[in-house]
DNA sequence: GATACTAAATTTAGATTCTAAATAAAAGTC
DNA sequence: GACTTTTATTTAGAATCTAAATTTAGTATC
């Protein structure tokens, strides 16, 4: 006997709340005809629903009627919008060697961040989990708002993440880390934490504020130090069954690839197998004895017009596109987005890229390097906090300042 | 403004409808009171409902109620089950060389069949459709059902179907064939026809009564000619932008595989290869002056411990984990079926198969080989079909025998 | 400044739907 | 035949939405 959902008087006010808060989410300030229209409902519906929504202080009540909009005869309708300080989310980007928080109000606008370090790169857990906690202590201040505040906090970090939001067993750090994380915030503010894989989050960043707004089926490759994807299809993050999906370890095996190195490491590598050569390129005076030559140096010197540093570009370029081509034969989505630390510099691989990428697959995708930088994966997070938040607004229960 | 989804009481009804018919449909027989607890509804309400559905023919009261389960004191329960004969859903396997329809009852049960051949490759896609519109008139006889009981009719065929069931204009022949067999099923029976692709109506098809019961994350391979694959992600399937999600041409670059050649392919090529050596194998005899090697012939000949039949057995198992393992680190499925005409033959090459695929990636799928054999598309074509139907039951009227 | 006009808010009556409790019915048990 | 058990039916009640009539709060016009 499968469980099934079934309906009762009472949770048509449910629904239709939901729904009017959703309308008012997307606006800036709505009347309530304007919000009849949109729902369907009737005018007494309409208002009941926006007292009830005022009530539970997820909207508010607007004066000077008038001032928005065109000028209009007749009674002044009553207008409101969302209170977006009514409560506030955490998208916590945990890296390598530091880790970012993002505080974001209820429309998803930053209103605060913090970066702290980690002492180092093997460092515990706990330790971790410690400065990951002072972290959004210290944004949550920049922002000026109380923890109580927070509604939903979600971490992004490198790991597989399965649907259900947790971290599988067979993963010993990251799972000591994921319950450790979730007690830990739990037991210091009360916070509900979500985990979910890096490359996921910046997938979802891309479709909610960067290069994929409004697109349904995208790839985000994460192509710095090493290939990694974040998949959407239909609007959906693909997890697979163990939270596995956007893996790429499979790029050993392709030809012309040979190995999961991402753009910045390749850049470096040949750089400094060229500079072990007789050629004669600006790289060398960007790489004074001891300092190591870089990725930028050599996009930059490509730049300049330096025939080594173009070569490289042009090899890159090659690999990405059979990189993307994987993808896009197999996923067929509409667009690949390049991100991570190299995503500003990869709008120079982007033209003769996509040129390559005809050759390799029937389908080629768009390509967009990401305008997000490195603030990707915070603002995705956000994003998978705000979710949520927006899912279960009616089973909140808003604490006022 | 976005549009959104309010309720009125009158919709509660149908949720309600909705849910009881499907609590119906997964059971044999079911009392009231049964679906009281299935449902949380209240005993009058669940009657009021069920007598709706009755009077609307999706199902019946059953007599002698007694007769069903235990002993039991009281009043006797009334007892419903699904009237599987009120209307049936088509399947339709599109070939190169033929086509399959095949009749199921509301229950998915298979209660006619009919197959048949198409005058050549290459014929126009007007002949086609006649072709498959009789064919589907001789299994609707088979069954014993006029076409009006028809609810809902799936195509499957081997060109990249978009999530909107559309073929896109890019494809000429498949577009003109996609428009013509719509308008003319339509025009003669009044059929409403959906469009899917064959390998995504394969995965749909083991999910159901496949090697995929119950498994959320899969992917079927089909591995005869030409590698192609079924996407399910969370039970759903993957279309991917513009329905080409699922395709293997990347193989053509993956190292040691080189193209998209399938199993069957392979295995008659490898065994002609060995046939025009010095070898000596069993496969001389049954390859015959001017009959080719088949497939079959070098499955049955390592059967019997034929050396290089047994080699090429090996060097099919490589291959066949190279490109699951493609598959496998992208996707993560849990399972992967091999499907298509050599499933059968395939089994034997599961263990080996799954050995190797250790090698290849560290999160490895379970493995099987379809027991559904060719007719894997058709059955999908009937879930697909049936999935329509259930999603729509209180919108399709019953025309009465 | 009085009156008309307009668009929105509010009130009121009505239709559905579900629930819950009381009553009736159809069996078996003793 | 009286009692028990289980289910069906009836009845009253609560919640929701809709629709139509009425009121309100402004602007426009004379």
């Amino acid at each position: 006997m499968p469980e099934i959902a079934t309906a009762t008087p009472q949770m048509l006010r449910r629904v239709n709340a939901a729904s009017v808060l959703a309308v008012i989410r997307s606006s800036d300030a709505v009347t309530v005809s304007e919000l009849m229209e949109a729902s369907g409902l009737t005018r007494a519906t309409t208002i009941s629903v926006c007292e009830d929504l005022m009530a539970r202080g997820w909207i508010r009540e607007l004066e000077n009627q008038r001032d928005f909009g065109t000028y209009q005869m007749g009674r002044p309708a009553r207008r409101f919008e969302l209170d977006e300080s009514a409560g506030c989310v955490l998208g916590i980007d945990v890296g390598v060697l530091k880790t970012t928080v993002v505080v974001a109000d209820l429309r998803g606008s930053t209103i605060g961040r913090a970066s702290e370090p980690f002492r180092g790169r093997e460092i515990e857990a706990e330790e971790r989990i410690r400065v990951i906690s002072q972290t959004a202590l210290l944004a949550l201040d920049a922002a000026g708002v109380v923890p109580d505040k927070v509604l939903a906090v979600t971490v992004g970090l490198a790991a597989p993440v399965g649907r259900d939001g947790n971290i599988l067993v067979s993963q010993p750090f990251w799972s000591l880390f994921d319950v450790g994380l979730k007690k830990a915030l739990h037991d210091l503010h009360g916070w509900a934490v979500m985990l979910e894989n890096d490359a996921n989050l910046a997938a979802l960043g891309e479709c909610w504020r960067g290069a994929g707004g409004g697109v349904q089926d995208l790839a985000v490759l994460l192509a710095g130090e090493r290939f990694g994807a974040g998949l959407v299809e239909s609007g959906r993050l693909l997890h697979g069954a163990a939270g596995g999906a956007g893996e790429m370890a499979y790029l050993d095996m392709v030809e012309g690839v040979g190995s999961p190195d991402g753009l910045a490491a390749l850049a470096r590598l040949w750089a400094t197998e060229a500079l072990a050569g007789e050629s004669k390129t600006t790289l060398r005076t960007a790489a004074a004895p001891g300092r190591e030559v870089t990725a930028q140096h050599v996009f930059a010197a490509a730049a300049q017009g330096d025939k080594v540093a173009l070569g490289i570009l042009d090899r890159l370029s090659d690999r990405l596109a059979r990189v993307v081509s994987t993808l896009a034969i197999l996923l067929n989505p509409e667009l690949v987005v390049i991100g991570g630390a190299v995503a500003d510099s990869a709008s120079a691989l982007l033209e003769p890229t996509a040129r390559k990428l005809a050759a390799y697959t029937a389908t080629p995708p768009r390509l967009a390097a990401s305008p997000l930088g490195d603030a990707i994966v915070g603002i995705g997070a956000v994003r998978h906090a705000l979710d949520h938040v927006e899912k279960n607004s009616l089973d909140l229960v808003l604490r006022r300042a």
